[in-house]
DNA sequence: CCTCGCACGAATATCGATAATACATCGAGG
DNA sequence: CCTCGATGTATTATCGATATTCGTGCGAGG
């Protein structure tokens, strides 16, 4: 009834997106525009618009006549997926420091405290959109714009394989605090601690935290 | 205007991407649904659904009501990008060796042949579009799903600033028989020669061949 | 029993029209 | 003269309806 109407296609296009990485709506699962459509009280056009735009992420596959699925999750993809995050990040160190301003320090602090906030919630989708904006705020810094949508992809991928294996899941709070380290690297205006930082906080990101011993520092609970 | 309305979209979209990787679309160039619906002989929706393609591919950017525009070339992302496909397309050499079947070493010799068949007709696009074809069934190979949408749009933007800088633009049958060396290592199924040869292939897609090589080694995962 | 062809159903692709919205222009007031 | 607000226009966003296409199941023929 007092239904916004307005920007149906983004509300849609947020909740596929949501629900996909969240692993609500498992790999291989059929949408159809008309029925999403129905479901979600829009119409076709709003569904066809998000659709669009999950396949342009990698998230689902549209196959003509055929409908949509939600696409695969590969292992080995992920990885090698996780390993040019980690690449693009650590390289755009360099270029990050020098150009980093005291308005991009506030912003990240910012993203960081929204960050703590979604962690505090147990809001766990909160906190993978605010680790998102944190890391995709981060580089825009290094002004390669044609690579930020490339980096966005990565970075929702790694995530979408993260939920996906039960044991990446872990404490909020602590993913949090994971990103401090990065943030006093920038502000002490140290490239080589901030690519060591970005690194290490990519490398711990899939690999379980008592696997190695080299794991020293912060212990959840 | 009998023209048949049939794939509409995607002939929107071939044409659109033609125009703006081969620089007939400048950069800024504003686009209007309505505008290119009028021109192309077809509706909005069509129209529409070519815009948010491209935006998935990063060749324009939509801002809301203000209008599509061409996006933004940037020498700086276009090294990154080019190194980051090299990073891509040799890592994978690896895993394309052991998988590589009689069938694939066809489809690529046929490839080859169309990309050979484009450099006598002098079709620059033709040539692209085979390039594209090729490096994308040979990463095929490599049974990395997830990256292939990637991978793509590193090549396109690999080709759309060597076709802006009027320097990178080479003999087109030079430019197919670069391809031969990548394929012979593959039949050969040696996993080092083909990462040199592709290594060495993107090398010399943007410098000049009298150039002397510059390595730029980075640190490997 | 297997294969081929055809009608049927389901889903997308496309269209035309309308609503919503942002930008530019112009006019009034200070 | 400058600033601010109302209005007009251009453009996207959304809707409902229709055309087109692909898979499927059934029946006839070999």
């Amino acid at each position: 009834m007092s239904e916004p109407r307005r920007q149906a296609g983004a509300s849609v296009l947020r909740d596929l997106r949501r629900r996909i990485v969240l692993n609500e709506l498992q790999p291989g699962t059929v949408l159809t525009e008309l029925g999403l459509a129905e479901t979600l009280g829009c119409s076709q056009a709003a569904v066809r618009e998000a659709l669009l735009r999950l396949e342009g992420e990698g998230l689902v596959a549209r196959a003509g006549r055929q409908g949509t699925t939600v696409t695969a999750l590969d292992r080995d993809a992920a990885e090698e997926i996780l390993a040019l995050r980690r690449r693009i990040e650590t390289r755009a160190a360099a270029r990050i420091v020098p150009r980093a301003g005291s308005g991009d320090l506030a912003s990240l602090e910012a993203e960081l405290t929204s960050m703590r906030g979604a962690a505090r919630d147990g809001d766990l989708w909160a906190m993978v959109e605010a680790d998102i904006a944190f890391h995709l705020a981060l580089f825009r810094i290094a002004a390669l714009p044609a690579m930020e949508p490339i980096l966005a992809r990565c970075i929702l991928h790694t995530h979408r394989f993260r939920l996906w294996a039960p044991w990446h899941r872990r404490k909020l709070a602590a993913t949090a605090a994971r990103h401090a380290p990065i943030l006093a690297a920038l502000e002490a205006r140290d490239a080589v601690a901030l690519a060591e930082a970005m690194g290490h906080h990519l490398d711990t990101i899939v690999e379980p935290p008592t696997s190695k011993t080299k794991k020293t520092e912060e212990t959840p609970g």
